[in-house]
DNA sequence: CCCGGCAAGATTGTCGACAATAAGCGACCC
DNA sequence: GGGTCGCTTATTGTCGACAATCTTGCCGGG
């Protein structure tokens, strides 16, 4: 259920690229595993020149690891490297929430206020909101960073950090278990872009990561950051390929 | 640990990329160039392969833009991206100085003060400092951001932002035209750091690149603040180098 | 029994050639 | 005379093959 699948790039080396990233953040190829040329080459049906191209943008946006002459593999991260990108994201979706209260339109804020109506009622309908309240969470960053007006920042957050997010919380399944809260946060955030205060949406938003952060925290025991690297070696058999 | 950044990758690829990077944030190749890949390959006497791979990830870092079936060319960038650049690393740096503040050893802020030395030295020996002090203050700025000790911070910010930021000053020959106050503002910043004064650490340094940025504002005449986002692809007319 | 060197296998890195697409240009039609 | 269509050409995209390097298993020596 894929809505707006292609950006039907052009070229190969574009659509294999969608396509290993998206395979990656959803889990489908889980970190560690040793990604071989010749076999992907084959699962996607292109040749190795493309791939490469592919492979080398993955491995710029640090969701491969390659090193030269060895091979690569899915990048495997700890948990001290998501609280250092929730902290990143603390200053930086901060300022975007910022500069939205000043640079959003009437509509988009609107449409955010829109949007949040349709997580509550889905909030009501069913318990089991992992799943959307998890893209839902997203989404609503999403527009937020859209708001901002700020090219640069929009790439950095959306194009650079977002996608290492997606994989973390498929990774370690990090369902958002205070949907309730967090709710009420992204509720208050609006109010505070609706009314056009810039102040209060930072602050706000910041708090609202932070939480976020510490949750994490404290859902996976403690700050036990450095010597968490489990550097067992996953099977490269049994990757599924979820269309 | 190796010191020279240049060319110690192994690959082709790995080192055509340094190479073209270096030519691109150099100012070697002008903006707006257009890159032919056959061209770049007998330049650098590699075949297209490495060269390609190199290109994309370029691209990742927005040094080239590439319009498929089209070409590549370096990337032309407004003074609006740049205003946008420093934004962020008023936010980013911000954090850098107060995270520094906490986790840089005690050698390390020692380093960075003999550093600051260093260069007031140079500026008492010649008022043409321009070059030393534009270098140092890249250096300044590296330690600082190597001393928060936050890898993907780092990453981040040297290998994301600082290219960009070095690109422009080449581009506009945007030489700090007050490197005595710049000067002194550093010295701010250290002592913060070796009082070990987090909150005044950020303080100072999200001033000092607020100070730069408006400094870059006020020479180029744009005071226009709140609207730089100007998404209108303002061609810059001169740079047209076609064969 | 353990360690170091050596060879075989496999994987990555690199290259040159072929195919597909877009820009440039001229001729033709309105 | 102007505009549009089709062809030419140059550039990019893709592919398969060759070479360099790392890994792995084996053999011999200490």
């Amino acid at each position: 259920m894929e809505s707006t699948i292609s950006d039907d790039s052009r070229t190969l080396a574009d659509r294999v690229f969608t396509r290993l990233q998206d395979d990656i953040v959803r889990g489908a190829l889980l970190p560690g595993t040793k990604l071989g040329e010749a076999e992907l080459a084959s699962r996607y049906g292109v040749s190795r020149g493309p791939l490469r191209e592919a492979i080398r943008r993955l491995e710029s946006r640090k969701l491969l690891e390659r090193i030269p002459h060895v091979g690569t593999r899915v990048a495997s991260l700890s948990l001290g490297d998501l609280i250092e990108i929730y902290h990143i994201r603390e200053a930086l979706e901060g300022m975007a929430a910022r500069l939205a209260a000043t640079h959003m339109t009437d509509a988009e804020i609107h449409s955010l206020v829109e949007l949040l109506g349709q997580h509550e009622q889905q909030q009501d309908l069913r318990e089991d909101v992992a799943y959307f309240q998890r893209e839902g969470d997203l989404d609503f960053h999403y527009r937020i960073i859209q708001g901002s007006h700020n090219g640069t920042l929009i790439d950095m957050l959306i194009g650079g950090i977002y996608h290492m997010v997606r994989m973390y919380r498929y990774q370690f399944s990090t369902v958002a278990n205070r949907p309730q809260r967090a709710l009420q946060e992204h509720r208050r955030i609006a109010e505070a872009l609706e009314s056009r205060d810039a102040e209060m949406a930072e602050i706000l938003m910041r708090r609202h990561i932070s939480r976020a952060r510490q949750n994490i925290e404290a859902q996976h025991g403690l700050g036990a950051a450095d010597s968490f690297s489990s550097e067992t070696k996953q099977g490269p058999g049994p990757v599924e390929q979820s269309k």
